[in-house]
DNA sequence: ACAAATGATACTATAATAGTATCATTAAAC
DNA sequence: GTTTAATGATACTATTATAGTATCATTTGT
């Protein structure tokens, strides 16, 4: 079982290669070149983004994509929760008819404890944490 | 994105409730009355506790299924593991093009320190510890 | 012999993930 | 102002994982 899929996945390479050069514009031709992934796709992942603000996009011949946050304000946890949704274990583990009693929420603490080191072990990786 | 899928999570009732008495053997059709879980689909997970060692199965009339561990010995990640397979965050998250550097490994070891700690808090949690 | 249980196994349905394709729109450059 | 090279929007297919069902064989207590 995997918790990082591919969108995620080619979101931090893209965005990575891209953080090189905060500055630049870059195609999707020439990122597809760079990092190996289906065009198509990789232009659907960076539309995504640019909708939720991490890039900003150029239309137009000339045109592209260019980081618009700064490496150190992107956040693994944010490019996971965007193409996976949040991160959640479980709802309840005893859950249906064995759930109504208070015992069953000791687990449920564990649980959520469990779920926000993770979280915020994930919120530890920076774009530019990669690269140290 | 949920980490625990259905079958561990009928596993982790069906055993919970039959590690009320350790002894005592339970059939299906019980377990089907007690936890509301399909017939069908709570007997293949049985069997493939069954067949993991984690109960014990008698057949014939009066049959049925007994824990065959002590409730301190199941783990959460046991669980996890046979239905869901090993936890993986991902193999690599620099991959292709951009990841034959000594750079991102530091990225890939903090991912395994996740993957560690994520591991053994599942593992931390027991069958016996869910009625604490 | 019968009834009540599991063993083995194959099947269908649904949802999530992965990947593709196409037409519309924009903007630089000639 | 036409062409060209880019993204925007969107709808589509393919594959895999999850969820759930069904059936016949085998065992065992009465």
């Amino acid at each position: 079982m995997k918790l990082i899929t591919r969108d995620t996945d080619y979101a931090v390479n893209a965005l990575y290669s891209m953080s090189e050069d905060k500055n630049r514009i870059f195609t999707v031709a020439e990122l597809v070149k760079k990092l190996g992934i289906p065009r198509a796709f990789l232009r659907r992942i960076l539309q995504v983004l640019s909708k939720r603000g991490f890039v900003r996009s150029f239309k137009g011949s000339c045109g592209g994509f260019k980081l618009s946050k700064s490496p150190e304000k992107i956040f693994l946890s944010d490019i996971m929760e965007i193409f996976q949704g949040r991160f959640k274990i479980n709802e309840c583990l005893l859950n249906r008819k064995t759930c109504p009693n208070i015992k069953a929420c000791r687990l449920k603490k564990k649980i959520d404890l469990i779920e926000r080191y993770i979280y915020s072990e994930l919120k530890s990786v920076t774009l530019d944490s990669l690269s140290e």
